[in-house]
DNA sequence: AATAATAATGATAACGATTACTGTAATTAG
DNA sequence: CTAATTACAGTAATCGTTATCATTATTATT
């Protein structure tokens, strides 16, 4: 079963993913860890990302303009996708609006809801202060 | 500017998302479309998806998993992941709920939100009868 | 502490999805 | 009908991601 062993990247990767916000892609994180590993390579930042979001230490996030992003926040939560400068941020909806709306889904749907993530769309605050 | 020019090809891209539930992939619409063009080209395809959904006459749905996927309902719907079976099915949510979620949402936000999208996991009907 | 076993790494090649380019054909305007 | 312009098919290029593989690091065993 492929016993997990630790290696210093992936702490460092891990590490990174938790006290950034900035829900990073694949190729952010690797310029970051860069700083610390020099020579560390894409293929294992992607592999150490894929494994974390595996074991649940992590949370892949897709959106519909370009690459997946990373994030190491693991309570439930959402995100905003700002249309006019692509940046994506947190929102938290609180936790019972969160079950409310899986509940809600639940009543028209003929299947088991266990999670969801919800993709906001619209102007964030930098964007509206600057017209 | 560039003014648009009708093609026979988008036209038959264009019915064929309004007149499936299947939430296809540029490939799968790709296949499909080759029956009455033969030749059409896979570019021609994602062009034309592109410019659909520029011009709001469809919507591209991105999952964890794979390519993104095209969707010729544009009243706001959401959907569902099978994590058993990767299916993409439609979960409607009655639109009170849509707007109820995005006030509850705006309400710890600060900016603009003029729409979301909510992608539900879990298992389906199918997948559960199965097992 | 030395050795054996196994997992992780860096480097690079391969891959799948998507976009860009180019010369030709179809559509619209004058 | 002709000119102008947009869309096309075909193909090459790009981008994000995964796979391969020989070497190195970590863990288990003696």
């Amino acid at each position: 079963m492929a016993a997990l062993k630790y290696s210093r990247q992936r702490e460092s990767i891990k590490h990174y993913l938790m006290t950034t916000d900035e829900h990073p892609t694949a190729d952010t994180v690797y310029m970051h860890v860069k700083k610390e590993f020099p020579n560390i390579s894409l293929g294992t930042v992607y592999r150490n990302l894929n494994l974390l979001t595996d074991i649940g230490e992590a949370v892949k996030i897709s959106t519909p303009d370009g690459g997946d992003r990373f994030d190491g926040r693991l309570e439930p939560h959402n995100h905003f996708l700002c249309t006019k400068c692509g940046r994506l941020l947190d929102l938290d909806l609180d936790m019972h609006s969160i079950d409310e709306v899986n509940r809600l889904a639940a009543e028209n749907f003929d299947g088991i809801i266990t999670s969801s993530s919800t993709l906001f769309y619209g102007e964030c605050s930098d964007c509206i202060k600057k017209s």
